[in-house]
RNA sequence: GCCAGCGUAGCUCAGUCGGUAGAGCAGCUGAUUUGUAAUCAGCGGGUCGGGGGUUCGAAUCCCUUCGCUGGCUCCA
């Protein structure tokens, strides 16, 4: 007699022959659409999932948050079988669904062009229209590997010996088979709404000594508007680029002649640095920071006993004279270190904040180099707290707060917070660990910041707190990073005298709240998209003559407002105002005045906001407070 | 570092089959004296990223090197 198995659905019980697919009780359901997946306790399932034991399913439909993944992934498979119609002989890699996306890895001799890209989506289109079911199959592990064998998919031969158990699962949709988990949707109609959107080299297992793998990326979801959404997403990030906008709004450059990865800040990008680093100092006087300078190389030495010749790998090449070798600095840690070394230190100092916009230089590899974001040169502001551990709670909180008090004051109000906790390799002593990571864990608790814990992400030296910060269009970027380091205090046998008279270790907390100038200004950029703040603004205001008699009021009025500190100019080009305002325009700068013959007449200007347009008439002196309570609040809008 | 693509005037780009390099914007000069997103005209501007090779002849083909871009790897 066959085994019947029950299956509850919604407040439907049914029993359904053991091994046959789940989807045999859809067709008793009263649903007017059908479902693409089941949802099993937590778990989704294909439709054709086999009836095994008692469950409990929901019903999973197109357009379901959870499902676009499995989308995706089926949106994978479609790539790899259009690929291998096309292209045949080719090898498979894997290909899972990916964050805004999916990707497929091949192995082939000639490289993908563009013109590839566009035939293989379309070949996609051609089977997703003939809707072919996706099967799931199971195979065991001996036929499973003859299957891809006979296929010459040696790469899937290696990752079934690998990864499969006894049985294998295998999805095949028409002449098409992969070793794959699943769930997929039930056929390949479903994918209706996708583009393929670049491709690229990738490494066999991520191991760069493996064969290098070509990897097509792309992209799909449940309806065109949520694509087409996600393209423009593309064309907004393309618009906020750093690179293009420091290159017209004259911010900052580069050049081969320099070096890879070395920036040059002109004079709109500098006034810019020079407004957040002062800022910044500031800040830090408050919360009882004091400030250090260090050189930029020290003898090689140094960075023995600091290990980090030993275990950094991103130091340039040490330079040697006069019988010695100096390296260019990575980090500014060791001379914080030797200022806290120069003389005996009491419990009583502690704790001890120091900080530095600290310039350092690190080897990136030179396919990593990104515009602003990845340089070899950049400016780190650095700070070194040494604390006693009944201080340390205390401590992190201070640096919470204080990085979040400058990420608001730039507009970055959401963010996801880690907690990296002790590896399996780690150095310094066990209740060290445990006392810091509570501090950090308490600290993040009282923050009232919500947090996740990454179990045994921390770094072999210590515990440590990221901040990753969201911008104007929701993308992620690191700047904050409050990390332990029990490795530096133990090499350089760091030491106060306690109470007691005896020496003790101190905690050695090191932090970054921006990050380095460099990757915030591209950042701040791109949040900005090149329209900075009244207080950032790097010219706050240009006055526009409109004709050469009013040059002369346009530039009493600029020294009025320079002597109030504002930094304005003046256009005199003999252009229309029509150019004028446009060029300003284009410029983003926030506060256009255009003066006349009327405004002379009542000393006044006419004010234009940039992304406002003309705010008509307003007289200078009711003006100038107005500008300056905004610049003074650092106010990200122009609200008068 | 690896795979792929790219590098032509300050910028954005065109340049066919290998046959003496072009446009728009910007710049300069002149005219225009202008009221809320491009006034008109003229002029100057290039070792076609650098180096080497093939060829009667190279921006174009080949090699090499530097830089940039998208990924990969890396970011103790």
């Amino acid at each position: 007699m066959e085994e019947l198995i029950r299956i509850k659905v919604e407040d439907s019980i049914f029993f359904i022959k053991k091994g046959t697919p789940l989807s045999q009780i859809l067709s008793e359901l009263p649903i007017s659409e059908k479902p693409i997946l089941f949802r099993s306790e937590g778990v989704l399932l294909d439709l054709s999932y086999p009836a095994d034991r008692e469950r409990e399913l929901s019903l999973v439909f197109a357009g379901d948050p959870e499902a676009l993944e499995v989308l995706r992934h089926s949106a994978s498979h479609l790539l790899a079988h259009a690929v291998t119609d096309l292209f045949p002989g080719i090898q498979v890699g894997i290909g899972p669904a990916i964050e805004n996306g999916f990707y497929y890895d091949f192995l082939r001799e000639t490289p993908f062009t563009p013109e590839d890209l566009e035939v293989i989506e379309k070949r996609m289109r051609e089977i997703a229209e003939q809707d072919q079911p996706i099967n799931r199959l199971i195979l065991n592990k001996e036929e499973a590997i003859r299957i891809f064998k006979e296929r010459g998919q040696d790469l899937k031969v290696e990752l079934i010996q690998e990864k499969g158990g006894s049985e294998v699962s295998c999805y095949q949709q028409g002449n098409f088979i992969d070793f794959c988990l699943g769930p997929h949707l039930p056929s390949t109609g479903h994918i209706k709404h996708f583009k393929l959107l670049s491709v690229s080299g990738a490494y066999w297992k991520g191991d760069e000594r493996g064969p290098q793998l070509q990897r097509i990326y792309g992209t799909a979801f449940f309806t065109q508007k949520e694509l087409d959404d996600y393209l423009n997403f593309l064309e907004e990030a393309k618009k906020r680029d750093h690179r293009r906008l420091g290159q017209e709004l004259e911010l900052y450059s580069t050049n081969e002649d320099l070096g890879a990865g070395l920036i040059i800040w002109h004079p709109k990008g500098a006034i810019i640095r020079h407004l957040i680093e002062t800022f910044w100092k500031e800040e830090h006087l408050k919360d009882g920071y004091d400030f250090i300078y260090s050189p930029h190389i020290a003898k090689l030495d140094l960075w023995k006993r600091s290990g980090h010749t030993e275990f950094y790998d991103a130091m340039f090449p040490p330079l040697e004279f006069e019988g010695f070798k100096y390296q260019l600095k990575p980090m500014n840690c060791p001379f914080h270190i030797m200022a806290y070394k120069s003389r005996q230190r009491s419990y009583r100092e502690l704790p001890l904040r120091w900080a530095e916009l600290g310039t350092v230089y690190r080897y990136e590899r030179s396919g990593v180099l990104h515009g602003l974001l990845r340089v070899r040169g950049f400016t780190q502001d650095d700070a070194h707290i040494f604390c006693r551990g009944d201080q340390l709670e205390d401590e992190i909180k201070g640096v919470i707060r204080l990085a979040t008090k400058l990420l608001k004051a730039f507009g970055f109000e959401n963010y996801q917070v880690y907690l990296a906790t002790r590896p399996e390799k780690y150095v310094g002593r066990l209740e060290d660990w445990n006392k810091a990571e509570k501090a950090l864990e308490e600290a993040l608790k009282s923050s009232g910041l919500s947090y996740q814990i990454d179990e045994g992400e921390g770094v072999f030296y210590g515990p440590k707190i990221d901040i990753k910060i969201k911008d104007a269009i929701g993308r992620l970027w690191q700047c904050t990073t409050v990390q332990l380091d029990f490795n530096l205090a133990e090499r350089f046998d760091l030491t106060y005298v306690g109470e007691d008279g005896n020496f003790h270790r101190p905690f050695l907390i090191h932090r970054a709240l921006l990050g380095s100038m460099e990757r915030f200004f591209g950042v701040l950029i791109e949040h900005y998209k090149g329209n900075f703040p009244l207080w950032l603004a790097p010219v706050q205001m240009v006055i526009l003559p409109i004709a050469e008699r009013h040059e002369a009021y346009a530039r009493e009025l600029q020294s009025v407002f320079r002597a109030e500190g504002l930094r304005v100019q003046v256009d005199d080009s003999r252009e229309k105002v029509n150019k004028k305002i446009r060029e300003a325009e284009l410029q983003k700068i926030p506060l256009i005045a255009v003066v006349g013959d009327k405004e002379i007449s009542n000393r006044s200007i006419s004010l234009r906001i940039h992304g406002q347009g003309d705010r008509g008439q307003i007289e200078v002196e009711s003006l100038i407070p107005k500008v300056k309570t905004l610049i003074q609040n650092k106010s990200l809008d122009i609200n008068f």
